[in-house]
RNA sequence: GCUCGAGUGGUGGAAUUGGUAGACACGCAAGACUUAAAAUCUUGUGUCCAUUAGGACGUGCGGGUUCAAGUCCCGCCUCGAGUACCA
C-alpha cells in the first residue's frame, strides 16, 4: 500500500484494496502468521509541486497538509490521509510508515542510485557486478575481452584507457555504467518543463495533464534496463500475477529474435546494418529504407537528390509523435540516389528513406521485402519499385504474405524449405560468409531517469567540468530551498536557483546535479524499507529481508503495469546480483483491484430563451431562470407527449408572467430555445435520496441555481438520469467514505465495499445497497441481544446450529485463501439468517462466529467479544478450525432429470449404491410419470450428484 | 490493426472440478406493527403461457461435443484495457 496522497483526499474507491488486504492480513495473523501489513505514502511528485507554482506553497507543506488533515491556503479543509484512513480501521502497522519525501527515506534511495551507477552488467555472468572489475579489466585488457550491457561498439586495447585522462575514463565509463549521462533522445514535455519516461506518456501525450510531447536530444540520466530485459521476461513465469499484465510486460519488453545483416553501400566503405526478424526472405528484397534521422543519409545522398532528402528530413522533423502517429495510413518516402549490395546475390537494390522506419528501434534501417511485409509492399506499390515473389504458389498481387508457413523459392541456397529450417539456415549462412549474425531484439528502451522539477529526489552527484561524481559517502542530499518552484531564466531545472550554501552538502566539484530523480525512484524500493524503517546505516538489515522475503500479497491498480511494476522489478533484481537483498522478485503474488465508478446524478434542463421583436428594453437574459425537469418528465418530452409538453408551456406561462408583473415595461416573450436539446449538470452525491433530488438543497448549492424552477412528476419527487463514469471531483460523482462511516459505521462501510463484488472487476458505486450489509451487522447484533441487554446461553449447541457454523467456518477460510472477498460476506448473511430462524444465542456457537467475522467486521467482532467476557483483544485470538463431522449428512438430494430436465428432488442416503440408487428412483410414482411408459435408453447415476433418464 | 479480459433477472452479483442457473443483497409489490413516519418483521419477485396443477423458454449471437454446458470446442457481435508503423 503505498498511495500519493493528494489534496482531494480518499473517495470510497481508494480504500476498496486497502480493505481487501486488511482483511487477509487480519486473517493470517488469526492463523497464527506474523504479519507484516504496512502502509506509507509515495509523496514526490507533480501534483504537489504544481500547486507550488501556483500558490507559492512549500510542496513539504501542502504534502503534510495531505497526509495529516489541516487547512490549504484558501482555508478549505483537508480531512487528511491519516485520519481518513483512521476512521476505517485498519491494522496498519504505523510505526513502519514511510514517506519518499522524508530525508531519512530518500537518504536510501540516492544509496541504491549510487550503487546502480556504480556497477555494470557483465552478460557472460548475466548479473550486475561492481565497476570495479570492468576498470580492472580495462587497465589489463582493454575492452575486448569484456562481454557487457552498453551501446558503445567499437574497442580499445589496455594500452588506450592507461593513456588516458581521468576525464576520457570516466566519460568512457558512462557507457558501462547501470545510471549513466548521455545525449539521448528523450521525450520532452514543454507543457510540463520535463521529459518523461515512455511509460508516462499515453496515447502520444503526458499521462499527467494530457499534454503535448515531443522528441528532443538532451543529456540526460538514464537507467541501463534493458540489460535486465531476458530477465525481466523470463522471470515473468515466477510470479502468480494476471495474465493481462504479464502480456502488457511482455509486450513492452518486446522480445524479437532474427539477424543483423550488413549491407555494402556502392561507392562507399560505410556499411547499412539492419535487424530482420526474417532473415529467410533474405532474397525477397527489392530496396531499403532508412530512418530520416539515420547518419548515413547525409552522407550517401547523391547531389541530384539533395534536395528533395533534405526537404522530406526537415518535414519529417517537425512532425510530432503524436502527428506521425495520427498519420499511419500516409505512404511518404524519398530516394537517395544511393544503392546498396545485396549480399548474397551482388545485386543493387536501392535506398531509399521512410518515416516509417523509426530511428528509435532496431538499426533505424530495413531491409525492405515487399511480397512478405505489408508496409514494405505499400511503400513499392506506391513508388512503384519491384515487388519479386519468393513464396511457392503465393499470390502476392493484392498484398504481402506475412504467414510464416509458406515454402521459399527464387532463392538460391534456401529453396523449397519452409519458413522455420529457412530461417536457420539464412542465419547459418549470414555469419558464415560474415554478412552479420543472429540477433535478439528488444523494444524495452533504456528509462530515461533525470527530471527538470523540484519535488523530487535531489542527485547525490556532482560535476567536474562536464563529468559526474557520486558522492562518496553515505550522507544524504536534502532538497535545498529555492526561491521559485520554476527553471531558471537559463532554461536550468529549480535546483539550479538554490545558493551554494542551501545545500546541506559541500559540494566538492563545480556543482552539484539540478535535475531531480522521476516519481518511480522511490516507490521501486519501498517495500524493503517497510522491513526496516528506521535503520540509520543501511536501507534494510540482512536479517530483516532475510525473514521477511519478498511480498507475498500486493493489491494494487493494473495501471502501474508498464511502470512502476517493471521498475521494481528492475532494482529488486539488482539488489539482488549485488547480494543485498535474497530475492529476484519483488511481488510474488498481485492482485490488480478494479476501480469503483462513480454514478453521476443528471439533472436536465431546458433552454430558455426571449422572443422578441424590438431589441429596446427586452427582458434581460440573464434574468431568466433555469428550467429543470424531472427525468420521466424528459422522456415524454422526448416522445412528443401532449400533455408533457402542456406542462412545459404553463411553466414558461408562469415565468412570462412574473418577469413582467416585476417589470411591466420589458417587451419579449418567453420561449424554449430547443426542447429537443437538454443539457444536463452533474448533481451532487449529497443532493440525493436514491434518484430523488433534494430539491432546496439543490437551489442553494450555487447562487445561479437560487431562482430555478422544477418541473417534477406527479408525486412531486423530481428523478435525475443517471450515468456511469470515473469518480472524479469535476463530475460531482464523488462519495467519501468518512460520510458513509458517520451513518452507518466503518464495518459497514468495510463489508460493503467486499460485498459489492470481485475485487478486481470495475464496478459502478451504488450506495443504495449498503442497508443491506447494515441490516445484517444489525440483525448479528440482536442475535446477541434481547431488547437491550445481553442474553446469551451457555446450553449446548444443537445439531443444526453447529452446522451453520462450521459450513461457514470452512467456507470463510476457502474464500479468502482463494482471494474471494465478496462471497464470505454472503455467508456470513446465510449463518446469521440461520442462526436467527433457530434463536441461537448460545456462547460456544457466537464466540466463534465473532473471530471469524473478525477480519471484515473488527469493530462489532471486538465489542461482542469483549461483551462475551474476554478480556483480550480478538486479534489475539485463534481461527478456528471447522469439524468436518458436523457438516457431513445422512442423505443427498437428489434431482431427478429427464433428459436433461431437472423434475423433481429426491432424497435418498448418501452410502447408497448405484444399482441401488437406480433401483429406487425408477420405483418411485414420479419417475413413472415422467417415463410415461416408456423404457429408458439410458440411465446415468453419478451417486452424491444427480441421477439423469435419457429417454 | 494486433494482444489480453469480460458479457448471467429491473440492479450489484453467486454457481470453486461439466452435474438443481439466479445464492446473498438492492429495488419493487403486498401485508403486519404504528395516528403517521422511521425502524423491524412476514410473503412474493427471471420471462412467457396457465385460475390451479403444471408447462415452455432462459447465462451476448450462431453452431458443435456430451446423458448433462453459464462452465469445454469452433465462428461471430458488443464492451473494457493495453499497444501503436517494432522491421
Amino acid at each position: 500500500m503505498f498511495p500519493y496522497p493528494s489534496g482531494a483526499g480518499l473517495h470510497v474507491g481508494h480504500p476498496l484494496g486497502y480493505i481487501a488486504s486488511d482483511v487477509y492480513a487480519r486473517y493470517k495473523r488469526l492463523c497464527g502468521f506474523n504479519v507484516l501489513h504496512p502502509m506509507g505514502y509515495d509523496s514526490f511528485g507533480l501534483p504537489a509541486e504544481q500547486y507550488a507554482i501556483q500558490t507559492g506553497q512549500h510542496p513539504a507543506v501542502t504534502t503534510k497538509t495531505n497526509i495529516e488533515g489541516g487547512t490549504d491556503k484558501d482555508g478549505n479543509v483537508i480531512p487528511g490521509y491519516r485520519n481518513q484512513l483512521d476512521k476505517i480501521g485498519f491494522s496498519f502497522d504505523w510505526d513502519r510508515e514511510v514517506r519518499t519525501s522524508e530525508p531519512n527515506y530518500y537518504k536510501w534511495t540516492q544509496w541504491i542510485f549510487k550503487q546502480i551507477f556504480n556497477s555494470w552488467y557483465n552478460n557472460e555472468s548475466d548479473k550486475a557486478e561492481k565497476i570495479d572489475t570492468l576498470i580492472e579489466k580495462f587497465k589489463t585488457e582493454g575492452n575486448t575481452t569484456v562481454k557487457a550491457a552498453t551501446d558503445f561498439e567499437d574497442s580499445f586495447s589496455a594500452a588506450d584507457w592507461n593513456s588516458w585522462s581521468e576525464e576520457e575514463q570516466q566519460a568512457m565509463l558512462l557507457n558501462y555504467r547501470l545510471a549513466y549521462l548521455s545525449d539521448t533522445w528523450v521525450n520532452w514535455c514543454p507543457a510540463l518543463g520535463t521529459v518523461l519516461a515512455n511509460d508516462e506518456i499515453k496515447n502520444g501525450v503526458s499521462e499527467r495533464g494530457g499534454h503535448p510531447v515531443e522528441q528532443k536530444l538532451m543529456r540526460q540520466w538514464s537507467m541501463r534496463i534493458t540489460a535486465y530485459a531476458e530477465r525481466l521476461l523470463k522471470d515473468l513465469d515466477t510470479v502468480d500475477w494476471t495474465d493481462s499484465i504479464k502480456e502488457i510486460q511482455k509486450n513492452w519488453i518486446g522480445k524479437s529474435q532474427g539477424a543483423a545483416v550488413f549491407f555494402d553501400v556502392d561507392g562507399f566503405e560505410d556499411k547499412i546494418e539492419v535487424f530482420t526478424t526474417r532473415p529467410d526472405t533474405i532474397y525477397g528484397v527489392s530496396f531499403m529504407v532508412l530512418a530520416p534521422e539515420h547518419e548515413l543519409v547525409s552522407k550517401i545522398t547523391t547531389a541530384d537528390q539533395k534536395d528533395k532528402i533534405e526537404a522530406y528530413q526537415k518535414a519529417a522533423a517537425a512532425k510530432s509523435e503524436r502527428d506521425r502517429m495520427s498519420d499511419v495510413k500516409t505512404i511518404s518516402g524519398e530516394f537517395t540516389g544511393a544503392y546498396a549490395i545485396h549480399p548474397f546475390s551482388g545485386e543493387k537494390v536501392p535506398v531509399w528513406i521512410g518515416d516509417y522506419v523509426l530511428a528509435t528501434y532496431g538499426t533505424g534501417a530495413v531491409m525492405s521485402v515487399p511480397c512478405g511485409d505489408q508496409r514494405d509492399w505499400d511503400f513499392a506499390n506506391h513508388f512503384k519499385i519491384d515487388i519479386p515473389n519468393i513464396f511457392k504458389d503465393v499470390d502476392i498481387s493484392e498484398g504481402a504474405y506475412a504467414e510464416k508457413d509458406a515454402v521459399i523459392t527464387n532463392s538460391d541456397f534456401l529453396n523449397d524449405l519452409k519458413v522455420k529450417k529457412a530461417t536457420k539456415l539464412a542465419i547459418y549462412e549470414i555469419e558464415q560468409k560474415g554478412f552479420g549474425k543472429g540477433k535478439t531484439q528488444y523494444k524495452l528502451r533504456n528509462a530515461v531517469f533525470s527530471r527538470q522539477r523540484y519535488w523530487g529526489e535531489p542527485f547525490p552527484v556532482y560535476y567536474k567540468g562536464d563529468t559526474p561524481y557520486v558522492l562518496d559517502n553515505n550522507d544524504v542530499v536534502e532538497l535545498p530551498e529555492v526561491d521559485k518552484y520554476l527553471p531558471t531564466e537559463d532554461g536550468d531545472p529549480p535546483l539550479a536557483r538554490a545558493n551554494k550554501d542551501a545545500w546541506n552538502v559541500d559540494c566538492p566539484g563545480d556543482r552539484m546535479e539540478f535535475n531531480t530523480m522521476p516519481g518511480w525512484a522511490g516507490s521501486s524500493w519501498y517495500f524493503l524499507r517497510y522491513m526496516d524503517p528506521t535503520n540509520e546505516n543501511e536501507f534494510v538489515a540482512k536479517d530483516k529481508v532475510n525473514y521477511w522475503q519478498n511480498v507475498d500479497l500486493y493489491i494494487g491498480g493494473a495501471e502501474h503495469a508498464t511502470g512502476h511494476l517493471l521498475y521494481s522489478r528492475f532494482w529488486t533484481k539488482f539488489l539482488y546480483d549485488l547480494d543485498y537483498i535474497p530475492f529476484e522478485e519483488p511481488f510474488k503474488k498481485m492482485i490488480n483491484q478494479g476501480m469503483i465508478q462513480g454514478n453521476s446524478a443528471l439533472v436536465y434542463r431546458i433552454g430558455l430563451g426571449v422572443l422578441s421583436t424590438n431589441k429596446n428594453n427586452q427582458i434581460d437574459l440573464k434574468s431568466l431562470p433555469n428550467l429543470f425537469i424531472s427525468k420521466d418528465l424528459k422522456k415524454r418530452l422526448e416522445n412528443e407527449d401532449l400533455e408533457a409538453n402542456i406542462l412545459v408551456d404553463k411553466k414558461i406561462r408562469e415565468i412570462n408572467s412574473r418577469i413582467k408583473e416585476a417589470n411591466p415595461n420589458v417587451n419579449g416573450e418567453v420561449t424554449t430555445t430547443s426542447r429537443k436539446y437538454i443539457p444536463f449538470r452533474h448533481s451532487d452525491i449529497n443532493f440525493l435520496e436514491g434518484d430523488i433530488l433534494d430539491i432546496e438543497k439543490f437551489k442553494n448549492w450555487r447562487t445561479e441555481y437560487n431562482n430555478s424552477e422544477f418541473l417534477t412528476e406527479e408525486n412531486g419527487d423530481f428523478i435525475v438520469g443517471r450515468e456511469i463514469d470515473k469518480m472524479s471531483k469535476s463530475k460531482y460523482n464523488v462519495q467519501t467514505p468518512d460520510d458513509l462511516v458517520e451513518k452507518y459505521g466503518a464495518d459497514t462501510l468495510r463489508c460493503y465495499e467486499m460485498f459489492l463484488g470481485p475485487l478486481e472487476q470495475h464496478k459502478p458505486w451504488d450506495v443504495q445497497g449498503i442497508t443491506g450489509v447494515h441490516g445484517f451487522l444489525k440483525k448479528l447484533w440482536r442475535l446477541f441481544h434481547n431488547d437491550e441487554a445481553l442474553d446469551i446461553s451457555d446450553a449446548e449447541p444443537t445439531k443444526e446450529e453447529l452446522k451453520s457454523l462450521h459450513k461457514t467456518i470452512k467456507k470463510i477460510k476457502e474464500d479468502i485463501e482463494r482471494y474471494s472477498f465478496n462471497t464470505p460476506v454472503s455467508t456470513f448473511m446465510i449463518c446469521v439468517n440461520e442462526l436467527t430462524s433457530l434463536k441461537c444465542n448460545k456462547r460456544a456457537i457466537l464466540s466463534d462466529l465473532c473471530i471469524i467475522l473478525s477480519p471484515f467486521a473488527p469493530h462489532i467482532a471486538e465489542e461482542l467479544w469483549n461483551k462475551l467476557g474476554n478480556t483480550e483483544s480478538i486479534t489475539y485470538a485463534v481461527f478456528p478450525e471447522h469439524n468436518e463431522e458436523y457438516l457431513t449428512e445422512a442423505n443427498h438430494k437428489y434431482p431427478v432429470s429427464f433428459n436433461g430436465k431437472m423434475r423433481f428432488m429426491l432424497e435418498l442416503p448418501k452410502a447408497m449404491g448405484k444399482a441401488d440408487i437406480e433401483a429406487t428412483v425408477m420405483a418411485n410414482e414420479q419417475t413413472a410419470k415422467y417415463l410415461d411408459g416408456k423404457t429408458p435408453k439410458k440411465v446415468i447415476v453419478v451417486p452424491n450428484k444427480i441421477v439423469n433418464f435419457v429417454i
